[in-house]
DNA sequence: GTCTATACCAAGATAGAC
DNA sequence: GTCTATCTTGGTATAGAC
């Protein structure tokens, strides 16, 4: 083993450790994911997981908040930018981009699959409607426009978690993705369109 | 223990059991559901879920496949007995009815968001495009429709597995609800305004 | 701040009786 | 067809050194 860690300021580790979890626990869901996972793929030693979150349920917790901090960061960022006539254009094709940062959204995603679990599941409950909450009070969506929005982005998580993109051959699954990502090309359109 | 199990065909013992999983898996997911608690809430022992389906994988598949069967069979049913141009809304109407055979939906949601898992995620993509097809090939939707249908269905999953309406006191909750849930009475409106 | 070593428990699977 | 008993593995968490 190649690991005498560099010693680093536990905050800057944690950052780290924080996305590495992410992408993992993306990947495999809440209990699927081992401590070891994340340890490995943050390149420190399991216990130092353990360790700095206090116990994985916690870890998870802090990578919910953490990504939820990112979503509404980002969704903020295109409301302060823009005109207010194509918010629903830019937000969809911010949170598509979101899809990027690994893990990010389907984190989420299993967290808010998880609703059984008393703490996680009322963890998901007040994130999903902190989104919900903005899109009504904040971008000023009516609430059918706040459903589409929420209905397509669950569409979108889900077929990120499927990894649907593995069968874009499939002329079917190629017409659905084509579908139901907003492209940057349709914003235009979109906004053309408008006019 | 007051369990000397009576004999019973092993096929309806299977029944039995595979209704107990997909309730319990639905609660808790694939990983975090354990093959004892499958047995406990069908009645049977531990060893006994795992004889019968030789390993705790195969049991979740053939929860999925089962769910799958009766999610496509609510569908074909409502295909045939009806004329064709509310299909949308009543269609809508059987899904949400789905919703309250326990486990159902949300064990084909554990499902679809373990694409990663090589086996769990084939069978995931296969079940997802069934359904796909259905809706394009099958009940004519054109790919936008089908689009749109797999997104309120995908949230209505959402909503379910995080026990959203437990939080129906919450005014903004209360408002999401009503908006994603198609109702009957909204059929009917739908209906009327359709003439 | 970070590691190695390890205790402890839970879960899936197997053996074998009835 | 169904159970009890048990083997085995792997995962979280703790102790304690550096």
């Amino acid at each position: 083993m190649d690991r005498q860690q560099t010693r680093m300021r536990s905050e800057d580790r944690r950052e780290l450790i924080l996305d590495a979890a992410m992408r993992v626990f993306g990947d495999s869901g809440y209990v699927g994911t081992t401590t070891a996972e994340v340890a490995r793929a943050a390149g420190v030693s399991q216990p130092y997981v353990v360790r700095m979150f206090g116990t994985k349920e916690r870890l998870f917790l802090d990578v919910l908040g953490h990504a939820l901090d990112l979503l509404m960061q980002t969704f903020r960022g295109v409301l302060a930018e823009g005109d207010r006539h194509d918010l629903h254009h830019r937000i969809g094709l911010a949170y598509v981009e979101l899809a990027e940062t690994p893990g990010l959204l389907l984190s989420l995603m299993h967290g808010f699959v998880l609703g059984s679990d008393p703490v996680i599941g009322a963890e998901g409950r007040r994130g999903f409607m902190l989104v919900y909450r903005f899109l009504r009070h904040e971008a000023g969506f009516t609430a059918e426009e706040a459903q589409q929005f929420l209905s397509g982005g669950m569409l979108i998580n889900t077929m990120i978690g499927l990894k649907m993109a593995d069968d874009f051959d499939d002329p079917d699954v190629r017409e659905l993705l084509e579908t139901a990502f907003p492209s940057k090309l349709d914003a235009a359109l979109g906004l053309m369109r408008d006019e």
